[in-house]
DNA sequence: CGCCAGGCCGTGT
DNA sequence: ACACGGCATGGC
């Protein structure tokens, strides 16, 4: 079986064990890039804490957050860790989506790769935080190569743990044919049952050829 | 107390 | 092209 066939196999089978996941839990697009820069290296329950103290001030939106006052902004994002860094990277989003695409509604609508680039030239957005509001926000195929994916991806020997981020996302896109649907709902699950295992039960047994990680493995 | 969480960046090899 | 430390809070 090759990898692409693996991981549609593994979608499919953690979609029939899970469910939908429903993905990602927001009320807005706007939120939902806000959250994708929130949870940049910080658990999602933190994350929750920010967002609600956001929605309390009345600030879950382009226009009210590009109104508030910078210290604001800091101090109501705070319990999300790495808060100076993620107010300058909120800031900085509306900032350029107002110069350059008439408004944040303008650059969501800008074509896949525009909307990519754009981002990635934001200070604080990376390759998964832009995959993330691509797919999340914009409804574009594409797939953010988090911690769980490489985890579980790297644990079934489908990919090295390590290999670039670029190779990871073009092989599950590619596995997966572009479908919008599944990369949405692969990337939640496994964010899932990484939760469940990978973490919780480190080498529960459960992926195939877990047993050399340390005696042979490693190139 | 220590470790980790739905990363990213600047610096040094 | 990689390795590493800093960024910061909160839960277990």
């Amino acid at each position: 079986m090759t990898g692409a066939e693996r991981i549609v196999d593994m979608h499919d089978l953690l979609l029939d064990a899970y469910g939908p996941q429903g993905w990602w839990p927001s009320r807005s697009s706007f939120e939902t890039v806000v959250g994708a820069v929130l949870t940049q290296g910080t658990a999602w329950t933190n994350v929750e804490k920010a967002i609600r103290a956001l929605r309390r001030a009345g600030a879950l939106s382009p226009e009210a957050m590009t109104e508030l006052p910078h210290a604001h902004l800091t101090a109501l994002i705070r319990p999300a860790g790495f808060f100076t860094r993620k107010a300058d990277t909120l800031r900085s989003v509306l900032t350029k989506a107002d110069l350059e695409f008439g408004g944040f509604d303008g650059l969501l609508s800008a074509p896949p790769s525009e909307l990519r680039e754009t981002l990635l030239s934001v200070r604080g957005v990376g390759p998964e935080t832009a995959d993330a509001v691509l797919l999340y926000a914009a409804g574009h195929p594409a797939f953010p190569v988090d911690t769980y994916a490489r985890r579980v991806l790297g644990r079934h020997r489908i990919i090295d743990e390590r290999a670039p981020y670029d190779d990871v996302a073009h092989l599950v896109v590619e596995a997966l044919e572009g479908n919008e649907r599944m990369l949405n709902e692969f990337h939640a699950l496994v964010v899932r049952v990484g939760k469940d295992f990978c973490r919780s039960r480190p080498r529960c047994g459960r992926c195939p050829g877990e047993g050399e990680r340390r005696s042979t493995g490693l190139k």
